[in-house]
DNA sequence: CGGGTCATTGAACCATATCAAGTCCTGTGG
DNA sequence: CCACAGGACTTGATATGGTTCAATGACCCG
């Protein structure tokens, strides 16, 4: 993970509309000279889509980028006998699209209402070469997604269903609310809302539908979590979560 | 994946220990200006280990970056109580390490014996803010990366056993023969090496060494490989090989 | 109230794990 | 040349976690 010190930096009047944006910290836009901030804040507008709408398709060629301001993305591949996969599941200020790329390997759709900040692809690369902190903050997100993507990989390939569904909860738990409050870090209970339906849990996790029911139920009936009404999760002890959650050894 | 335009380029000749390097084209250092290569070729040593030593492991500073020059490397993480999962397997000219990162997160073993071309951590990523054209290699492989993690994702949730084993050997099939013969690409059969143990394959794909093993003997059964001595296995037929790997839907 | 989507629960089944031999290979020493 | 020891791999029998199939329940919206 990067630290962020633009925080510093007081934007020139003509950025306003970047001041208070919710990619200001962590996005690819965070740290980098403000030249190439201008650049982007010209080349940017933004852009709201629906729950399930569609944002890109697996070999459709990029036509534009983008930063996401609020909701999560789900990126996901397909077997051709349909089975599906959730490779990515992406909240702001991740950065969405396959730079440098004949396509988007996978395919993205919003899976709450969302809203991204899109730069067109052709000026957005152009940019990356014109401005090398630009390109080197894209390349610590992809640093970060890839080390996020291997650590999914022990899950999907090692953890059982329990820990999965209890990896899954940590997850939502530290990214829905790192962005809203990165002080509640300390906090030892938290409340969340799962932004996903059943099915998409379970193609998150290699599992099926009933068998993510099951778990929650389980993990619901040992204490570990209470729920509420439309997907509200209250961790009474994170700890005992992380616990359930199996750890990786490094960490 | 990226195409490599240095081959036309002739090196000066004190660059002559680069000029048959195996990571010449599709390495870090492909298709970066002279200078870039020539400050690498400063700073680059070669090391070699043998199958089974740690090249560096989890949560240690990388205290050098590398090119792979021959054999494979896996990348594993584990869990707390020593369930395994490769994350990566490596083979020439990937390059080796997290860039940018406290730590690698990962474990680095040699699988075979193996040769790196080394350059010191400090030093390289001073060249990365030097020259922006190595970084923007950097951020292609790095992408790649991410783009063959989240294909293994779909393999690691969401395909059968069979699959599994016959997507790994069409990966070696693929990884192992594009650096020696690119043009052999087009043929409909082909003979490689299996560089793993048993235990390997089985961290890799999240299965047991007996399901692997059956698996194996299944497809030997099948006609869809031969085997021979140390590791050694024939595909008469590709297409059939690809199609017990069952596909995703965009390849 | 009725029809749809989504989630939960139950029962039976099956793919893969687990446990336990056995076999093959390779190198070593007599 | 044979005996044999150890590791890697294979094969078999059994167990089980998770899937599959089927029914039911909760909620929403018109």
């Amino acid at each position: 993970m990067n630290v962020h010190d633009t925080g510093r930096v007081i934007l020139p009047d003509f950025l306003k509309s970047c001041e208070r944006c919710p990619a200001r910290f962590g996005g690819v836009c965070d740290n980098i000279d403000l030249d190439a901030l201008a650049a982007l804040n010209r080349l940017a507008h933004h852009r709201t889509y629906e729950a399930g709408q569609v944002i890109f398709s697996e070999s459709e060629q990029p036509d534009f980028f983008a930063n996401i301001l609020s909701g999560a993305v789900k990126l996901t591949k397909s077997l051709a006998d349909g089975r599906q996969q959730i490779v990515g599941l992406q909240f702001p200020p991740d950065f969405l699209g396959r730079a440098f790329g004949q396509s988007h390997a996978c395919f993205a759709e919003a899976a709450t209402r969302v809203e991204l900040c899109c730069y067109p692809a052709d000026a957005f690369q152009a940019l990356l070469q014109k401005y090398p902190d630009l390109e080197h903050r894209l390349l610590e997100k992809t640093l970060d997604e890839l080390d996020a993507a291997r650590e999914w990989m022990v899950l999907l390939g090692r953890k059982t269903a329990r820990e999965k569904v209890a990896s899954f909860l940590m997850l939502l738990a530290r990214r829905t609310n790192k962005a809203a409050c990165p002080a509640c870090a300390e906090e030892s209970s938290i409340t969340f809302t799962i932004p996903l339906k059943r099915a998409d849990i379970a193609d998150y996790l290699g599992l099926t539908i009933e068998t993510v029911s099951r778990q929650i139920t389980h993990l619901r009936h040992e204490g570990i979590i209470e729920t509420g009404a439309a997907g509200e999760v209250f961790v009474p002890d994170i700890a005992a979560l992380q616990a359930a959650a199996g750890q990786t050894e490094g960490a």
